[in-house]
RNA sequence: GGUGAGAUAGUCAAGUGGCCAACGACGGCAGACUGUAAAUCUGCUCCCUAUGGGUUCGAAGGUUCGACUCCUUCUCUCAUCACCA
């Protein structure tokens, strides 16, 4: 039981700080029944959650099932910093109440997979606001700026001249600090958040908490296009939100290499049964697609539900493999007769005329499944299903 | 505050008076091949019923028959020197 449960809590993490610990707090749960927490910090800018943030949210879950308390937290006024990881851009000031909105719809998605029951939902603003400048001058006395400038994108920064703002300083501490107030026993993210994490080890023990938490880091998922992260801004992501047939679609349309990184991160297969699928692959026993299939069934699943998953997939072959109409297609209504290319734009199936002619002329336009090859054809009054390209279909009601 | 450099389409980046709707790269879209995969090959990639017209090259003016290219002012970015708390 012990051996099983920390395999499921160490899988797909890329590193785990003081695993000792963490197989000890698991440990003493399945004999005593004691809970321990687990923090996890999200930001609220962005509401919408996608694939990537879920390997963190199913790792979490993964804690809940063998004693862990979520410390879901919500970095209400960090987020008013901006995270210096990665690229540093200015944030937008976030009202209170947008924050608020954002947390709601945030929780709501977060529960498709967190055990509500064991999750504390916190903000940090609630203690953080209560610090002041004598609380947060102590907090700034707790490093230096050597040892902040060893961290990677600082050291890169400012060997490279690019400014670093001091507020970025104070962005670390503060994540740290929120482990001191909330005694977290472990603190899960992601590999990009290494230096924070551990700042969180650093300050507990500066502030004498009387523990240090572990830390478990998990890689950051690729997105759609298999080389960049999966983000909203990178347009690659898969949203819990979507619908289960975008969804589908999407998860078909990665790579196969990819495919097995989605298997590891997101599925909930384990990882011998994905060893077995694998070597199918790998000697031909089983077809790649079919593979992608039931990973993109589980998926779909997990967020919707078993009906829509295998309604996705019968839409999926019925579009593609047997090259039909969708079932559900927009539609418009025109005013006929009207020229086609003018039709695809008012379909919002094409940005504009003149790229409606560029598709005409390359033959990606269909009306009624039939090529169009007259880019000057006028639609008379009548039902179509106008095509452009794959995928992207409308109904037209042309009066 | 001084000095210097720069701002060009989704991004990067050429162009330094007409040949420029603007080279190239990436991205994106489409076609072929497929498993709507990847890889590869090909075409397209500001708008407009178009062998033509319109609006673009940080902003506003000006010079010119004609400006992305020259001049003036402004805005913003970057580098660099100095100074002050």
């Amino acid at each position: 039981m012990l051996e099983e449960a920390l395999q499921e809590i160490s899988r797909g993490s890329s590193e785990i700080i003081d695993n000792e610990r963490v197989e000890k707090l698991v440990k003493r749960f399945l004999e005593t029944g004691e809970t321990y927490t687990v923090k996890a910090g999200f930001d609220p800018t962005a509401p919408d959650l996608h694939l990537g943030h879920t390997v963190l949210l199913q790792k979490l879950a993964a804690f809940q099932k063998f004693g862990g308390r979520i410390q879901f937290l919500i970095g209400d006024f960090t987020a008013q910093i901006g995270d210096p990881t990665g690229k540093s851009e200015t944030r937008k000031q976030l009202t209170p109440e947008k924050i608020k909105e954002n947390s709601v719809s945030y929780t709501e998605q977060v529960f498709k997979i967190l055990d509500r029951e064991k999750t504390e939902v916190v903000f940090n603003s609630e203690w953080i606001n209560p610090l002041g400048a004598v609380g947060m001058l102590e907090l700034t006395t707790q490093y230096n700026v050597a040892r902040m400038l060893e961290r990677d994108d600082f050291e890169k920064r400012y060997k490279g001249g690019v400014p670093i703002s001091v507020s970025e300083f104070i962005y670390p501490l503060l994540q740290g600090y929120d482990s001191v107030f909330l005694k977290s026993d472990i603190e899960i993210g992601g590999t990009d958040q290494k230096f924070n994490l551990l700042m969180g080890r650093h300050l507990q023990r500066a502030y004498e908490v009387g523990k240090e938490q572990a830390v478990l880091m998990m890689p950051i998922l690729e997105g759609l296009d298999g080389v960049q992260k999966m983000s909203k801004s990178l347009n690659n992501y898969i949203g819990v939100n979507d619908e289960a047939n975008d969804m589908f679609g999407k998860i078909l349309s990665i790579s196969d290499d990819l495919m097995w990184r989605y298997y590891e991160l997101l599925s909930s297969k384990s990882l011998t049964e994905i060893a077995e699928i694998k070597a199918g692959v790998d000697n031909s026993s089983l077809h790649p697609k079919k593979v992608k299939e039931s990973l993109a069934l589980e998926i779909v699943e997990r967020f919707h539900s078993k009906e829509l998953a295998d309604g996705a997939k019968i839409e999926f072959e019925k579009v593609h493999a047997k090259s039909q109409i969708p079932t559900d297609i927009a539609e418009f209504e025109l005013e006929g007769p009207i020229w086609i290319a003018k039709a695809l734009q008012e379909c919002k199936i094409s940005p504009s005329t003149s790229q409606s002619r560029r598709d005409i002329k390359q033959g990606a336009v269909k009306i009624d499944q039939i090529k169009v090859e007259d880019e000057q054809l006028q639609l008379e009054t009548g039902e179509y299903i106008l095509q452009v390209g794959k995928r992207k279909f409308a109904k037209a009601k042309v009066k």
